[in-house]
DNA sequence: CAGAATCCGTCGCGATACTG
DNA sequence: CAGTATCGCGACGGATTCTG
């Protein structure tokens, strides 16, 4: 066996690669934090512009995942109109490599 | 824009890190992949022992796209009992760098 | 502008039983 | 041994409306 095994929250036995799916799988993840890491600093409707077809509602949430999990950072500025950056964090940074791999390989096929 | 736009069968839009979550995306391709990368060709049954909780549907049918796709290869030998290998193929070698990041990054965190 | 709240449909995923 | 077939649930994702 070639894989470490770890345990998460729910005692649920888990690979490091489901460790990584669970982190930033799903239909938007990747594709937000490669805007933030290789665009720079976005705000919430620059995102929405970046990504044809998202909703409010995934946007959001998936920004606020993302937050917590300490892969981007959210910037909140107290103006009329309301401000809100969101960029990139050192955590989300480490995810790189990842996000340039599965881009290389996307565009090689 | 950093990202590189194309179009799928069904006239969506998709950006590269798309294609690539629709190959290989999802709650067990990756780890099948990384299994039959670095622990070499696998029985069906050998499979399911490396893959703790998954189902003969989701086996099954996880390895058939892979192997539509072209990331797996299928040899069957008309034996009885029945035996069937899989195996990384050519072009599913290309995704080692993505496995690796993936690996490595659920490993550091 | 940047969201929160609500409602709802799809389908990814699983449990179980059956087959060559 | 190596799969199909069938059934069903729950989460994921989407449309729409409301708010500071």
């Amino acid at each position: 066996m070639s894989d470490s095994i770890t345990v998460d929250e729910n005692g649920k036995l888990k690979c490091s690669i489901e460790y990584t799916l669970g982190k930033i799988g799903g239909k938007w993840k990747p594709v937000i934090l490669w805007h933030l890491a290789y665009d720079g600093t976005q705000r919430y409707n620059e995102m929405r512009r970046l990504l044809p077809g998202i909703t409010h509602k995934m946007l959001s949430q998936q920004l606020k995942e993302l937050e917590v999990d300490g892969l981007i950072d959210r910037k909140q500025f107290n103006e009329v109109p309301p401000r809100v950056e969101y960029s990139i964090s050192e955590k989300g940074l480490t995810l790189k490599p990842l996000l340039e791999e599965m881009h290389r390989w996307g565009t090689e096929q």
